[in-house]
DNA sequence: CAGGTC
DNA sequence: CCTGG
């Protein structure tokens, strides 16, 4: 058992049970989960998180995980722009966002279009357990996210198994695509958020990547801290709190509940960046889970 | 109808 | 569109 004590605030829960990652689950009060081929099982107590892993180099693998080296104070002052991400952060007060692996990353939020969270965590554990290696800890069994080249060979029936539907073919087709070109998440991580959004949702290898998985990924697993997914909760919010921030031209266009166009989603997440600055991200975040609050909060 | 995309 | 609530 290894220890990690965080200088600034934050919190374990909020920050894994969130809705940026979706395979770690607490069982007997400690929240176990697989990052690579490693599993770790997580206390916290205080500013102090616990760390049981087969990871020997785990304190180190957490600290980027839960991006230890983030200055969160200066994040949150500078992001505390209005009452109402105020009342969020309050709310989830240590909520940090997570650097998750680009591949682990990008293969969860291909399963998570038009579904809820429940229902991307089945589907990552199915695919897991189908695709991946067994690992064991504790006396319990754990499966790694499997690779893109172990889904680059999966057979589409055997996709669609593990209740993916649609999505498998999405799985498939980028699997194959990161398999042979796994260069490209490097590629995007020297570019800017535009054009790296623009390159993986208009690239038609990354089938099933759009613009707002697109943002996922480069939020959660390419430091992309700017970047500001537009998912149905926060174009909610933004209709009901940042309204005025928008020409009124551009309200009219969207006010159904049919999905953004690109040219509208571009222009709500400019505003939004421009709004919120450099840590846009870590807006969107608090405000995803305020929303959450103020609905059935489906986990 | 749910953290969209083709 | 798949699928589950």
């Amino acid at each position: 058992m290894k220890k990690l004590k965080f200088q600034q605030q934050f919190n374990l829960n909020y920050s894994l049970n969130c809705g940026q990652t979706f395979n770690w689950t607490n069982q007997d009060d400690c929240w176990y989960g697989v990052i690579k081929n490693d599993v770790y099982c997580l206390k916290q107590d205080d500013n102090v998180i616990y760390i049981d892993s087969t990871d020997s180099d785990c304190i180190n693998t957490m600290k980027k995980y839960f991006r230890y080296q983030d200055n969160y104070e200066l994040i949150i002052s500078c992001i505390s722009l209005d009452p109402f991400i105020q009342t969020a952060i309050q709310n989830f007060s240590g909520l940090r966002l997570i650097r998750q692996d680009p591949w682990e990353c990008t293969l969860s939020y291909l399963c998570a279009s038009n579904t809820n969270i429940s229902n991307i965590r089945k589907m990552l554990d199915n695919l897991s357990k189908k695709f991946g290696n067994r690992l064991t800890f504790h006396d319990k069994q754990f499966f790694t996210i499997p690779s893109p080249s172990t889904l680059s060979n999966a057979y589409l029936s055997d996709l669609i198994k593990c209740k993916v539907g649609y999505r498998a073919k999405y799985i498939k087709r980028s699997a194959v695509f990161i398999d042979q070109n796994s260069y490209i998440f490097d590629e995007l991580k020297i570019m800017n958020l535009i054009n790296a959004r623009k390159k993986l949702s208009d690239s038609c290898e990354m089938f099933g990547v759009g613009p707002k998985i697109a943002d996922c990924i480069l939020l959660f697993s390419h430091d992309m801290l700017d970047s500001f997914p537009i998912d149905t909760r926060i174009l909610q919010t933004i209709k009901q709190y940042y309204r005025y921030l928008l020409d009124p031209e551009m309200y009219k266009i969207q006010n159904d509940k049919s999905t953004l166009t690109s040219y509208q989603y571009e222009y709500l997440s400019k505003i939004m960046i421009d709004y919120f600055g450099p840590y846009a991200g870590y807006a969107q975040e608090f405000l995803y889970c305020q929303y959450g609050l103020s609905d059935k909060f489906t986990r």
